[in-house]
DNA sequence: TTTATTTGGTTGACATTTCAAGTGAATATT
DNA sequence: AATATTCACTTGAAATGTCAACCAAATAAA
């Protein structure tokens, strides 16, 4: 058998048999953006919106967090997590508090109101979720995340 | 052994166990972001953006495109595409044409520019792509993509 | 201690995205 | 044929994101 000159890897963009069907970001970026989608069907009755929802339930998630650790949680720009912040504390959802500590930083935290919204957004998003794994079974969700996980990870080290 | 009362879901963010670790949408969002900005570093130097370069790749994939037709595949609104169009004919990217069977419907097309600035993208981010799949075997990168495409699937049929 | 550097955050100008409203071409209805 | 509706797109205003420049607190160096 003869030896092949090079390698068939249909998933590389600069491969010759590059077929974007098979290409993982081109599905990361569509899932990304269909699941976005969605999510501002539920979020925009509920005056939120995805850049909003994600802060808040990383505050959710992690109790205080500051400006920065934000920043490094959602992959955002500084100033654009800045102006969502302070946005969300003219809306009541978060309070901002400079930090004893460090005279730089600034602690944000989700207000009574803001971690209501958050039970809110949850319960509307429950059929959401279902419709989105159909005919997945747990292992295979994990493997997802794993997967992306992995990938994740040969950006950051 | 007793009959467990709630189904054990941690990637469910309605559940009581919810792990946004294990959330894959949590990591689709993650790995989109942190994607986004490697190839900013990449397409900036260019004169270009992620908005662009979507435009321009599923033009060099699909040939012609209307503008509804490049909403629907980048799943994106029409008022973007419409003015992401147009600033891309302004840099001399891409030709616009009014359609002959149809005059409500604009073609957009690569220009031989475009196609040649698709060719130095894809130069360019080679290596970008080498080490985002570090340590994962092909068939690992098939089921990541097979298991994104059926995620993606559940939200539109 | 003074000075320089780094870190965390903010601001304003500018680019982009989004919504809502509008245009005109094609299609369906009467 | 006349009218209404849908479709494909465009536009202007408002919201948001991004870059670059900036400030002030903390840290390091001299």
């Amino acid at each position: 058998m003869a030896k092949r000159r090079c390698k068939s890897k249909p998933f590389l963009p600069s491969s010759d048999q590059f077929d974007i069907e098979q290409f993982p970001f081109y599905w990361v970026a569509r899932v990304n953006a269909i699941y976005a989608r969605e999510m501002d069907k539920v979020l925009k009755p509920l005056d939120m919106d995805a850049s909003r929802w994600r802060v808040a339930m990383l505050l959710r998630v992690h109790g205080k967090l500051s400006i920065s650790e934000l920043t490094e949680h959602a992959i955002a720009k500084m100033p654009t997590i800045t102006k969502t912040v302070y946005r969300m504390r003219d809306e009541g959802l978060v309070d901002i508090n400079q930090s004893e500590e460090d005279g730089r930083v600034m602690i944000v935290a989700l207000s009574g109101e803001g971690y209501n919204k958050v039970s809110l957004v949850r319960e509307r998003t429950e059929g959401l979720f279902e419709s989105a794994f159909q005919g997945m079974t747990d292992a295979q969700i994990a493997r997802l995340t794993k997967l992306l996980h992995h990938c994740f990870d040969n950006f950051t080290d």
